[in-house]
DNA sequence: AGCGTAACTGAACAGGTGTTCTTTTAAAAC
DNA sequence: GTTTTAAAAGAACACCTGTTCAGTTACGCT
């Protein structure tokens, strides 16, 4: 046999999704071409169609992605403990994930009209399912008498709402350390959804 | 004189802009092209120029015209009384007004990528001014005693993201209504910051 | 009835779009 | 050193982009 095949490409493919995943975040999926990505990678168009079969699956594989680590890094995360444990877990959790991958968060919620019906209906739910998660520990809280929110499933949209505007404003550097920021965080969530 | 000026404009120019409001937030302004709303209003692409200098404009006009009586509404609220009667009201304003314009409040804040420096710059402005509206009663609460956070900046930013997040579940019609949807979320906010 | 003009059409402009495909390049394996 | 083949180049495809502008239409006014 020739030249191992990807012998460039274990290069090149990873290059092509970082440029995209920032050109898509910077100025959105429609507004980005396949030129521009290409230029980004040091490589003509064409041999972009080496590492997607198209613009849409290159958006699609960036989303999915970046779910499919929330979902992997979440379980990961050490269980058990009261609701009350298990939520500031979930918050101190969650702010420090997204914080950590802005333009990928940015992209995995702004970019969603941009997918396919099919593709769209993936990315959902796997949205559903982390939404879930946070679901679960407030009616256990509810269970155990810990907590009490007016609306199990409307809290849990508030809560993920109230954490994700984290990152329209944290930067590394600024007058809060993300410690800090996960603090204030966890003290505004554990008193709204406090007995 | 012959025709008065703008005998057609007056309702031309109204469509002009529901129809690119509309498909602005449905497909996002970069993917949505000139031809694509004179299609919508039932006129040529090069009509639209009477309406608007260009493009940008048209996005940036619907942005600050959604600003503009985003500020006016509120001015136009009853205002005084203790922090915690104000920041009610704020809450139940917020979520009353917002719901009420899906597409203009999608649009604010999706395409803010998509404008100009300088009409980036007065938009945020605006924003600005809003959220200063809220982080006053949370600081008046704050010298009053009836209110308690852990960071006023913080705090202003995290109530706002958790109220604006209504808009992308609320639908008329569904489990709760638009008064059970404000109570709820005054519920959590009312305790995330009290004393 | 006919003038003046706001409103609109339709063609044109220069350039950009995603994607395909043939050809070239160059590195790994023999 | 030759062969093999993955990777990339570069041209081509048909079509769409925002915007301009000369020409046409049709309405309000006298």
């Amino acid at each position: 046999m020739a030249r191992t095949a990807g012998s460039h490409s274990d290069i090149t493919g990873p290059r092509v999704r970082t440029a995209a995943l920032s050109l898509f975040a910077r100025h959105g999926y429609a507004a980005v071409s396949m030129r521009q990505i290409a230029r980004e990678v040091g490589v003509q168009a064409g041999a972009l169609y080496n590492y997607t079969p198209d613009k849409q699956s290159l958006l699609f594989d960036l989303m999915q992605t970046h779910m499919t680590d929330l979902m992997a890094a979440r379980t990961d995360e050490p269980t058990g403990g009261t609701a009350l444990e298990r939520l500031e877990a979930f918050t101190r959790f969650h702010i420090r994930f997204h914080s950590a991958r802005p333009d990928e968060v940015f992209i995995a919620y702004m970019e969603l009209r941009n997918l396919t019906p099919e593709n769209f209906a993936v990315i959902e739910g796997l949205r559903r399912q982390y939404e879930d998660a946070l679901e679960s520990i407030l009616q256990d809280g509810q269970t155990e008498g810990s907590l009490a929110v007016p609306d199990t499933k409307v809290a849990t949209l508030a809560v993920i709402a109230m954490l994700t505007g984290v990152n329209t404003w944290f930067r590394e550097g600024g007058r809060l350390s993300l410690g800090e920021v996960e603090q204030v965080y966890w003290d505004m969530v554990r008193k709204a959804v406090a007995a």
